[in-house]
DNA sequence: GCAGATGTTCTGTTTAACAGACGTTCTGCT
DNA sequence: AGCAGAACGTCTGTTAAACAGAACATCTGC
């Protein structure tokens, strides 16, 4: 219980666990874990016109997407199917079972969040909301952040 | 800049990002990155009364705390001496170049810490600070968390 | 003094990510 | 049309990190 490094980097790294791990929970066992729902998620919403595409993205490496997407394929999630336009290209396009899973995990991910929320007051978490997202925009001027998955890299080679 | 993920596990994960990005570059080339850091603090801060006290302390594996502490030695900022009262164990005791280097460290860590927070007025940082406690000490109930660098070892086979 | 327990280190295995090569397909140039 | 070079996706080999378990040294209780 001592404080073992400054005060801020340690709570903060503890809300931020206990909402990796809440999230873990809700993703259960979906393929890929929480990159399979982010591949899932842009399927649906963003129709990426490529592997690479997907790959930039969501900062996943080349080789490890195509292992991510046969699992996801193999599940019956979504489908590689070759683009007519290049067909050097993969479109990944999510199948009825993916979207529906997609809505599912969606619901999941949201009771996730309030479950680590669930110590503020509704009028707290909302103002912690939005110094958080004030925070997150001004940092993402000093330093853009590249992807979401990247953030993850860089935080296993890295600190709390 | 599409919301990949769910706004709020996005915004946490950049902020933390960010967080983590700054303390590495903080730490510079000090042996062990962020975990030689935290180990140089316990040993000023806690005395440690063994390796292996440390190792829970901290979630750092025994094997792993070896050539951690191997860095470190070489690097003459701590040093391993037996242990008077059990020779089997090895205290873990920080030289006066350790410690120098440990205050020059939490000066760089302060300054880490406002750059990550400048996007808030001395106001709202307090606040969001305060919030982030709160939310802290109820995760903590819901699931004690075991260690601060454990946190980080989940976070790497998780989720933003 | 001896049996069992504990602290530390070493070895082997596993996992994950990345770099590079390869086959396939497209684009630009002649 | 035909060919050189680039791009996409996949496969192979290498590297780094973490853990499990064995091995060694030392302590505690009888």
């Amino acid at each position: 219980m001592t404080a073992l490094e400054d005060d801020f980097g340690w709570t903060l790294g503890v809300v931020f666990r206990a909402f990796v791990k809440a999230t873990n929970a809700a993703v259960g066992d979906l393929p890929g874990g929480h990159r399979g729902y982010q591949i899932l998620t842009a399927s649906v919403r963003d129709q990426p016109e490529s592997q690479s595409a997907l790959c930039q993205q969501l900062g996943i490496d080349r080789t490890v997407m195509t292992y991510l997407l046969d699992d996801l394929e193999r599940a019956s999630l979504v489908e590689r199917r070759p683009a007519p336009t290049d067909r050097r290209t993969r479109l990944v396009v999510a199948t009825e079972t993916g979207r529906a899973r997609l809505t599912e995990l969606d619901l999941r991910l949201c009771h996730a969040e309030a479950h680590v929320l669930s110590g503020l007051s509704a009028a707290d978490r909302k103002t912690f909301k939005a110094l958080l997202c004030r925070l997150a925009g001004h940092v993402n001027e000093l330093d853009p952040v590249p992807s979401a998955c990247q953030a993850v890299q860089d935080i296993a080679a890295s600190t709390s």
